[in-house]
DNA sequence: GAAAAGATTAAA
DNA sequence: TTAATCTTTTCC
């Protein structure tokens, strides 16, 4: 039974930003390639692990925040689309690598079961975080999707560092700069220091505090 | 009101 | 392979 779908980014990561470099504004020259990757399993519980098509090449010169209405289609749509985008809060910068897609009919969505209270965020208008304790240790970060009404929404699963290493570092726990930096949506949410406070957070804008976190693309 | 499961991680 | 750890949802 279909339960989620799931995008990989294959490719390394990108070359880093040195913090001091680093504005709202501009984040200049990144560019960034998509690189082939096959469809692959990686984990037998989880039905198919989906991959984007092979190679473009990409490249901005701005960062801008996305605005709202690029969220609000399919999370199937969004996820694969949320691949390479970039999470920023203060001076870290992440950029996604590896998504996954929830749907209201996936059994394991969290929305399936209707509007509660920690689920109202994903039945929101897309754009909003969803963040929830896992296991009673991780906070999770959702990127909400679709229309208001619709329960679905993309989990990030896995990041590249790109700005603020020494914070992503410190808050890590761990000095390496290896891929199981971030490699794992526990680890997203704890690089970007947030709880479950700030489910329903929007991630369109920058919000009332500038430490809020945000997606932003190369533009 | 009690019990079980869970979109995980780090360490052995 | 397993413990850690606690909230949400489910079951009686």
């Amino acid at each position: 039974m279909k339960r989620t779908q799931r995008f990989k980014r294959v490719s390394k990561p990108k070359k880093r930003i040195p913090d001091s470099e680093l504005d709202e504004d501009s984040a200049a020259n990144l560019s960034t390639q998509l690189l082939k990757s096959k469809s692959t399993r990686i984990n037998p519980k989880r039905p198919k692990i989906l991959s984007l098509p092979a190679s473009t090449s990409l490249t901005f010169d701005h960062m801008t925040i996305l605005p709202r209405e690029f969220f609000q289609i399919d999370a199937l749509d969004l996820a694969p689309r949320l691949l390479g985008k970039f999470l920023k809060r203060d001076n870290v910068v992440l950029q996604i690598t590896e998504v996954e897609a929830y749907r209201p009919n996936d059994s394991a969505c969290h929305g399936r079961f209707g509007i509660t209270a920690r689920t109202a965020p994903v039945f929101g208008p897309g754009g909003h975080a969803y963040v929830y304790l896992c296991y009673g240790l991780h906070t999770l970060l959702n990127v909400v999707a679709d229309k208001e009404g619709n329960g679905a929404a993309v989990l990030i699963r896995s990041c590249a560092p790109i700005s603020g290493m020494d914070t992503i570092q410190e808050r890590r726990g761990k000095k390496t700069e290896k891929p199981d930096l971030l490699n794992g949506p526990g680890k997203i949410g704890q690089a970007l220091g947030i709880s479950t406070e700030w489910s329903n957070h929007p991630l369109h804008s920058p919000g009332k505090f500038s430490s809020r976190p945000y997606l932003i693309r190369l533009s």
